[in-house]
DNA sequence: TGCTGTTGTATCATAGTTTGATACAGTAGA
DNA sequence: TCTACTGTATCAAACTATGATACAACAGCA
């Protein structure tokens, strides 16, 4: 469920930061549920634990996750409440958008395919 | 037209290329059409002009952009007419795409305006 | 043809970041 | 209270990004 790709550029906390991010939109990871410790993920991943503490705790400063010395990290209850789409947040989905229009047209992909991908996405994700 | 972010975590190269790109894909910078020196945009945006070289040399190595020792760099022509979109190009974009709507799930905005955002940027990208 | 100013290239040094190693400390349960 | 498990803190090494500066190719003009 949480992957990693040491060939890529993006750092791993990074990479772990997403995975997670995503994992917990997309549903796979419940609010509440436990998350496996950082030994035991980056046991799997065959990274060093360390890292994965930090992006634990990353993902806690961004409110995703809850993290506390001695205890199990599990998602945040209200991880997905965000209750007010801030205008901050919009601003940064538009940049999001913009950076993948950017790359469909200098791939050679148009914009009605991006439409089309896009709703391909949105009912895989439910 | 190109601009970065001093406080912004992205590098300042990365910032250079995605707005460089940027640019490009939507017809602000055309085919040919040639390119401040990195000096004198380097001046402009307050960096150091070897710092815009890489970019350039970069953009170069990804086919938007032509660079040549003594010569003033240009946007190459065909830097648009990716005849074949890569299979490994909509992978790329699709990518992209989850990205976005985990952001926008994580931060309470539905899919539904997610859709009306990405119609609202490619009408006004045209 | 050769000079001059402009452009990108190459390489080294420094600062900052990422990753790993390892010692520490809190918590839960037997 | 002991033990095994959790995250935390901090230092060191490797890597990366940025800047400084010397170099070399091209274009234009005398």
């Amino acid at each position: 469920m949480i992957q990693i790709d040491a060939e890529s550029s993006e750092s791993l906390i990074d990479q772990l930061v997403r995975s997670i991010k995503q994992a917990v939109a997309s549903g796979q990871l419940r609010p509440g549920q436990e998350l496996p410790s950082a030994r035991q993920l980056s046991g799997d991943l065959d990274i060093h634990w360390n890292t994965v503490a930090r992006a634990y705790r990353q993902l806690a400063s961004e409110g995703i996750l809850f993290v506390a010395h001695g205890r199990k990290t599990c998602v945040k209850k209200g991880a997905l409440q965000s209750d007010t789409p801030r205008p901050e947040a919009i601003k940064n989905i538009r940049e999001g958008i913009r950076d993948i229009l950017t790359r469909a047209r200098l791939a050679g992909v148009d914009f009605p395919a991006v439409s089309m991908l896009l709703k391909e996405e949105i009912s895989a994700w439910n």
